[in-house]
DNA sequence: ACCTTCCATGCAAACCTTTGCATAAATATT
DNA sequence: AATATTTATGCAAAGGTTTGCATGGAAGGT
């Protein structure tokens, strides 16, 4: 049966009082006299009043509802670092909207628009690929919501913004390459717009230069997305070309695991021959043969820290609020794939 | 700078005209002429106005959200259900509000009470597996409020469905395993009061039936997760059982996956000396040595006409509905850790 | 010139909750 | 006994939108 929901003034017409007393009394109002507060909340209950969002968020102009954009979900990545988030927001009383943007910066935009039409609080995003015009993001900003960006950067845009370090994670992992012997250390590299990609570009630079190594052109490639599928096509490429390397610094786990049947297939040994490290730390690169070597993030925490300044940012002043920049550390996972130290 | 959003009162006013001449102007109301029309819209642009979806969701009670909640978010299987859901939601003016009960009836049932407080149009869940009443969801829909369930059943629980047959994939898996010779089968299942585990078992024994092979409780286990962890623990105590199998097929890809390096390091052969096949056909199960042969299953279109029916169902007349259930086709996938037929 | 008809617009109520102000009754003060 | 004070409650507006009904004016018909 469908029936509707108990309102103020039903409790209100059943107790013969008005429906600004009711609303008091639950409020726990010290105007209102114990008996009626009495009354009327057990009146409530028996009706099981809930209160109805919408009227109070067309009061004071709040939804309770967060906004989310991510590129994908079905990944490990952004799928833990929404699990983080839905943690955090849990006991708060907000809600999230969670939408994809796909890499498509179209849709990034059109979701935006979603979600102000729904009047979110709030938004939390990792833009696309594609992203480098911000005047969404600005648009959202000038009409009062708060916005965090998180792992990847949209430079010239002011708001808050929790990062994990890249490039410390990239430098160290080729800096570990470096200390077991290799030479020839190529990287499979992401789209080079994103801040992420570029940072552990400089982190893997960076290592090659301070241990005096040359880079070699020839060793470095860009790959197009993040799944193994990229991985295969990038080290069909690079095992091609005239230089083999004896290492390879993935941007990502699933691009690491795509190159790992196509180098075996080729008669070279992990890591003997070629020495294999990635990026994310995904659940199931342990069980990869062999193991898969890797830098963890701390997505979940990434994901939590976020809301958690988000939250503080919606219930902060306006005025006097300066942004934060968060960074959090990533840390290398040593496993088969890569040699050991001695 | 925090700015107020325009309404139709600002723009009322701005023309000198009233509120009502707005709405229906830019309603496209044959009722307004067209010189106001035009006026009124070009005014509506240049405030950049947006209706407030609060002020309308609490005139006409509906909120255009749809509440989901699933086990977890992380996990390949839900995360690519959601995909497809939010691909359908995607242009229907909807949004999705997404909970995880962790496989917590506590946690599912507070999810559905933020859920029911946030007057969702609709909800879409997969119950926990501690799931046994349906108090919580009976509420829901004697509120009025359309129930798809997905995936897991709830038995008593009369609403729309949409599944995967599990018993189907199970039976063929298993089927498959006998006809490439395998005889002693060891079954890895699930939490057995989910419907997905029971199936799948019942497909099992079936298919050994079928097949005149003798069910032996030696080698049929719970396990209590769907991780590779409880894969590992599952395995070890098969192994050190007085009967060897022949061929373990795993509620899951996941669990499957668990087993494999416990398997190889007692120095037992995949598939020769062991048959594998896990459920699900997640993205990575074909990147394992040796790849995982796996049910695959339809999960992005489970998540899809799950979208569909609800849709379907809030915007039908809730008289004369008649639920339905929708059953979707799994497909055996077959790779390395079985053996081939001949 | 008057009545009908039609077209374009405005008024006001409804959706539900919160809250400043007013009011009524009861008690305390002089 | 009359006024001041406290205590408990109600009224009404606000928040933004939609919509049935009423109204105003103009045009058409006789």
């Amino acid at each position: 049966m469908k029936r509707r929901h108990a309102t103020l003034s039903d409790i209100a017409k059943a107790l013969n009082v008005s429906a600004s007393t009711v609303s008091r009394a639950l409020h726990d109002s010290p105007l209102i006299g114990k008996e009626t507060k009495d009354s009327v909340i057990s009146m409530a209950k028996a009706l099981n009043y809930r209160p109805n969002q919408q009227a109070i968020g067309l009061l004071n102009k709040k939804t309770k509802i967060i906004g989310v954009i991510v590129p994908e979900i079905t990944g490990y990545f952004f799928a833990t670092a929404i699990n983080g988030l839905q943690d955090f927001v849990e006991n708060t009383g907000y809600k999230l909207i969670i939408g994809q943007s796909n890499e498509s910066f179209d849709q990034e935009a059109k979701l935006m628009e979603t979600l102000s039409l729904a009047r979110v609080d709030g938004l939390i995003i990792s833009p696309t690929s594609e992203t480098t015009s911000n005047i969404h993001l600005e648009n959202f900003r000038e009409s009062g919501i708060p916005v965090v960006v998180f792992d990847r950067d949209c430079p010239h845009f002011l708001s808050d913004k929790v990062f994990v370090d890249d490039y410390e994670g990239a430098f160290q992992a080729v800096n570990y390459l470096i200390k077991t012997g290799c030479r020839r250390i190529a990287h499979l590299g992401g789209p080079g717009n994103l801040t992420t990609c570029r940072c552990r570009k400089r982190g893997y630079l960076d290592a090659l230069i301070q241990n005096g190594i040359r880079q070699d052109p020839q060793l470095i490639l860009e790959v197009s997305g993040f799944t193994p599928d990229c991985g295969e096509e990038a080290i069909r490429d690079l095992l091609n070309r005239e230089a083999i390397p004896d290492a390879i610094f993935a941007v990502n786990d699933a691009v690491a695991i795509g190159t790992m049947p196509v180098i075996l297939e080729k008669g070279l040994r992990i890591p003997q021959d070629i020495s294999l490290i990635g990026f994310d730390d995904e659940p199931y690169s342990r069980f990869f043969k062999p193991s898969l070597t890797s830098v963890w993030q701390p997505v979940y925490e990434l994901g939590l820290l976020s809301g958690r300044i988000l939250m503080n940012h919606i219930l902060c002043s306006p005025e006097d609020y300066t942004y934060r920049r968060e960074i959090l550390k990533p840390e290398l996972v040593l496993r088969q794939s890569s040699k050991p130290l001695m």
